[in-house]
DNA sequence: TTGTAAGCGTTATCAA
DNA sequence: TTGATAACGCTTACAA
């Protein structure tokens, strides 16, 4: 059988609400019965029920994280493990659980949100970018659950984020090729419909403007956030008449592809080529010679939004905030000519 | 104001009784109620309460994952993110959530796993591998709870556990390369205190002797699942007087390091060198040529672990079982001389 | 087929 | 500083 408070109470010669008390370290409560209540807890081996906490509470204590929906986004790119390290960590310090949620349509994973959203398993969500444009976002929105995006949402900007800089990321990034004699420099994108790419472009295009560099958009090409794309992309670049003598991809996976492509081809890297990725994941060690990568500090990036997130729950009339990870540029063979 | 079974009891004009029949779909139950519930339910936007329901029914659908404790375990192999989407497609299946569990030490993640199973915040746990000496396996199996581990535990073999016939895979891959036509094999293998290693050193040794070669211990060294002991290993292997013609890593990691250091030194795969590796996760295609790989089918692992789970817990007196998925081998440039 | 009412294990309010 | 007791929102005998 199961030990509840009530058992307890009996034990200690209390009554439940004083073990209640005692659980939640209220201060009105002398020290002597504190302790006999502890330790009857102790013998009787008692341990809360947090369905019943929750319900009366009205609380959970647990974060939901809204999962990429396909396996590519899940498990190719190792962002997201890292990004749930950094959820994980300021959960354990708040004392939140993390609740997992996924689907493999929009539909199915409409009805998953929707049953620990309303079904109140989970204080607030967390959405993994990838999804900057979901209709979750306006759903929860109007709804008024607490929740923060990873990634600046395109339709609904106001809402709680945490993101990067990626204009400045991208300027820097192109500027140390710039700095490293580079002057023809292409540019594998991702898709102009996620603002990261766009930002990512605009900064690129802005660091050329500032060493009055013309932008030539024969040099823009565009992957899908994976390596073969990526090696498709540079193979794209070399057909043109003057190819490019250095890259920026938008993503370490991508910059993986071209860094393949040009081994194959027998580029020297970084002689003939030198390329930049982004996210500066471990994937920047998994070639040779070793990626430069602008450092995204996804650790980060998870870490403040559960720290917002968690604010969002305990303050409801908190105001929405905005919150940008500084990003910096990791610098490798790949890229350093000196 | 919340909306619960009483209101939409009051506006379908029938007891809560009713409405928690047609919740559970219970046949007991005339159509026309039915739909009228069902319609009140619709007009008011009613979501049941989970914690209510889990605290009555004393199960809550969902599964603890208790995750890698170190960061490296997590992050730098792509075996986890695999395993988890394993999981979570059976937990989809069967309307089960997925509760993370995780802490940086010992002490932590106990007390973690204690309040979510404790605290019955969960039906059952499943134990990520590179933990199959737990002491939590031991204090689990003590208590009772449904639990299962991936990769089989050293010290309670006879809980329950899924994991590959790692002796059979391995002596697949060592037989492959033998008959390719290489003779000295390396073996790059993690610390011997893992049933993993143990396992497929056995095979290896056993398909050396079905061909009649003298097994020798100089081409056995060990790394740490990362790559850069993968790279050291192989730096040993080459101090030898002879030195291996072909490498078994016992994991994909290490054997990109291996990769990595035989491209440095300018060997050639696989004619100077063939290359197998164990898991067959993308890295497999992250360097040139690609590595032949041991297909552990690790989305499979995390998708039995939760079946086997799910049925424990739905079946308390089902017996233990211990799950093997089969494995493959995947066949790539680095070990294939034809 | 449906309703009544007693829990499930907590917290919170109000008295004492 | 403590104790009764009424919620919290649901399920489930038992009765009707």
């Amino acid at each position: 059988m199961n030990v509840t408070i009530k058992d307890v109470a009996k034990k200690a010669g209390v009554a439940t609400s004083t073990v209640s008390r005692v659980l939640s370290n209220s201060p009105r409560i002398s020290k002597a019965t504190h302790e006999k209540v502890r330790k009857a807890m102790e013998e009787l081996g008692y341990y809360p029920n947090l369905s019943a906490k929750n319900l009366v509470k009205r609380s959970t204590e647990t974060l939901g994280i809204i999962m990429p929906r396909s396996a590519e986004d899940l498990f190719v790119n190792p962002f997201f493990p890292e990004v749930i390290r950094g959820i994980q960590a300021l959960a354990q310090e708040k004392n939140y659980d993390l609740l997992m949620v996924s689907g493999r349509d929009e539909a199915e994973e409409k009805k998953a949100v929707e049953k620990i959203v309303y079904g109140k398993r989970c204080d607030g969500v967390l959405l993994l970018c990838s999804r900057t444009t979901d209709p979750l976002i306006e759903q929860l929105d109007d709804e008024g659950f607490p929740f923060v995006v990873i990634g600046k949402p395109a339709t609904r900007p106001d809402v709680n984020w945490v993101d990067n800089d990626n204009v400045q990321a991208s300027y820097v990034a192109t500027k140390h090729l710039l700095d490293q004699g580079y002057r023809r420099i292409g540019f594998v994108s991702g898709s102009l419909s996620l603002v990261v790419s766009l930002d990512r472009l605009e900064g690129y295009k802005k660091a050329l403007k500032d060493q009055n560099i013309a932008f030539n958009k024969d040099l823009i090409v565009y992957g899908d956030f994976d390596r073969e794309t990526g090696y498709q992309a540079f193979k794209k670049l070399l057909t043109l008449e003057e190819p490019p003598d250095s890259v920026i991809a938008v993503d370490d996976v991508m910059a993986l592809g071209v860094s393949r492509a040009a081994q194959e081809l027998n580029l020297r890297l970084p002689e003939d080529l030198a390329i930049v990725g982004f996210n500066n994941t471990m994937l920047t060690e998994y070639t040779y010679p070793p990626i430069t990568s602008v450092d995204i500090k996804i650790y980060d990036l998870g870490y403040q939004a559960a720290k917002l997130l968690i604010n969002q729950i305990e303050n409801p009339d908190a105001e929405r905030k905005h919150v940008i990870v500084p990003t910096g540029l990791i610098v490798r063979k790949s890229s350093c000519l000196k």
